[in-house]
DNA sequence: TCATAAAATGACCGCTGGTCATAACTAACA
DNA sequence: TGTTAGTTATGACCAGCGGTCATTTTATGA
């Protein structure tokens, strides 16, 4: 009978039901504000289930990140395969990209808090998840657009391609942290969101090209 | 009499004395790791002293990471005015803040930290501090650099300096995060980090030439 | 209905950032 | 020098936190 199988159901269903609630409650209040208890009590449960389905706070907040990076990957996949060259993809992956982070800011937030994750305090038996989020991050997809540029022939081939595409996903996630943060502190009033992110483009990617 | 003198002297001595100890601790065993109780123990101070010279462990953490723009600021003061193209000394720019990584990796961590606050999740009557730690951003010498660039004809005009400035000061920021956090995971063992510094500089640099 | 295992609980713990009543020290004057 | 007023330093203390675990509750299968 199929009843351990409906009951791993269940657990993934419980586990995905607790990242619902942290992500509620780290949205709203920020990750270092929220408690345990703040999450137990959203989700209705108490705190000592909490850590039968996570080891830890910033376990918990892992697993949300890994979810929103899930979504973002869902926004781009397909995108490789489309009929135009690889420099106007990459155009448009930045565009969704920023699209993502004005509807999902709370989402935004938790990928920026795991790509910069400084791994050096990190215990060596996490190797594994810097390769986890490596293999999900999406600079993979900036990599294998950078690639087929190369293929194509419109971008430059005498840097790594892996360069470049870090270089780019750099510069997504300065962009993000720019918008979200620190936009007041320039004095640039008279610059539209989208124009900014026009001339940001045009700037990134004019240094690619072959 | 200037006794008056004396004692101020004296306390910002022993402020000193404090991000002194704060320095060493936060630099050796990293931020979230260190206690109050460690600095106060290194400081020969007690915990309670630590709170009349800092309201807060992040007040401290950011008055080490004031003091570690400071030393930054240093190493590139007179750039300006030295007699090279504006690009040429955006290059050299460059290398001093490599270098400077290198040689102090604490203090860049702390300026990192800084550099990434979430401003939103600021209370409104810290608007201050955003204006002094932009004040004293190294951005600063990047914009008056590419402002320089743009007089001299060498750097493109038709997008906003501060928005050129930004993306440099961005680019720098995350090949930081790239050589301290993330090189490992990449599989490019076959790149030295001179290399692929002068690949980076090259690449940013090629977009904001006219 | 009962026995076994799995899942959930919440009282509890140790540690941390931060506070505050008290103490120690300093400086100026009588 | 003794007194006093003000400043600086102390460390016992507190509340709140992440995390644990002995106990209870629930689900399963015969």
């Amino acid at each position: 009978m199929g009843t351990s199988e409906r009951k791993k159901r269940e657990k993934l269903k419980r586990r995905d039901s607790i990242i619902d609630a942290a992500e509620k409650v780290f949205f709203s209040k920020g990750f270092e504000a929220t408690t345990m208890d703040d999450i137990a009590e959203q989700s209705e449960l108490s705190k000592g289930t909490l850590y039968l389905y996570f080891k830890s706070k910033e376990d918990l907040h892992l697993a949300v990140a890994m979810r929103s990076i899930k979504i973002l990957n869902r926004l781009t996949e397909g995108l490789a395969s489309q009929a135009q060259n690889a420099i106007d993809k990459l155009n448009t992956l930045g565009h969704t990209f920023i699209s993502f982070a004005k509807q999902y800011p709370g989402h935004l937030q938790s990928i920026l808090h795991v790509e910069s994750i400084d791994f050096r305090q990190l215990s060596l038996s996490k190797t594994e998840l810097k390769h986890v989020i490596f293999k999900e991050s999406p600079v993979r997809m900036v990599m294998e657009l950078v690639q087929q540029g190369v293929s194509e022939g419109i971008i430059r081939k005498d840097i790594s391609p892996g360069i470049i595409a870090n270089m780019l996903w750099t510069q997504m996630l300065g962009l993000f942290q720019f918008v979200n943060f620190q936009k007041s502190l320039f004095e640039m009033v008279d610059i539209s969101e989208d124009e900014m992110f026009e001339n940001y483009m045009e700037l990134v990617l004019s240094g690619v090209r072959s």
